[in-house]
DNA sequence: CCGAATCCTCGCTGATACTG
DNA sequence: CAGTATCAGCGAGGATTCGG
């Protein structure tokens, strides 16, 4: 498991599974969007996603700055004053991640239709 | 709400928050990914998926059918034999699907760097 | 072979309260 | 302001069994 190459998400036991579970998840795609206008405050962020609890945002936030997706940078400020930004890594999963939001965006309606369709043919 | 323009996944109680959650679901990347070579059989999405469950493969497969982004045909035969393919709708999310699939893949080494790196400085 | 149904558990998640 | 700590629930998900 050296080689980049040898990753694979369909094998159970790879730690590529466990990433792209966590990258996919809702609030880290989320928040990796939110950042790319630029670096965001904890409070700016929690604000922005509506509903994401205190406590998810400050673990989500961990775990993409453990990955190296994004940085904290606190300031020496009194009250502390903290930003989260993107690192290079984290603009380059920021790609994929805005087409998928994008995708899901543009094809909702399409969607919204078909679950409904679905939803009268099981009824029945 | 009629206007594609008005979802919005940082609304709290959007349907995209929702189906953004479930498309970027680790299950649901990892069928649409498969899907993308040609319609395969239940059985054989469960082996290629290594680890997944009867019930979750089965659940997330309906919820993809009910979206609309794959089709389920049974074939008559006996024994049954069941394939599911990807729909237009589907084979247009592959698209940013397989995207982020890559990217994990190819930095998945950087990412494993990273976490060990964080690891050290918080365990000091 | 495909999958529905059931049971059970474990950890994700929210709510709340508290600290530097 | 930006978290941490703790607790309770509830739903995701696995294991198993059964049916078409």
């Amino acid at each position: 498991m050296k080689n980049a190459i040898e990753f694979n998400p369909y094998s159970k036991a790879c730690p590529s599974r466990e990433v792209l579970g966590e990258v996919g998840n809702l609030w880290s795609v989320l928040i990796i969007v939110s950042l790319s206008d630029g670096p965001l405050r904890f409070g700016q962020l929690q604000s922005r996603i509506e509903g994401i609890s205190n406590r998810m945002l400050t673990q989500t936030l961990r775990n993409l700055e453990r990955d190296g997706l994004i940085l904290r940078t606190q300031l020496p400020e009194v009250p502390p004053r903290v930003e989260y930004s993107l690192t290079d890594l984290g603009t380059h999963m920021l790609k994929p991640l805005s087409q998928v939001e994008k995708w899901v965006l543009q094809y909702m309606p399409q969607i919204m239709e078909n679950r409904e369709k679905y939803d009268a043919i099981v009824a029945e």
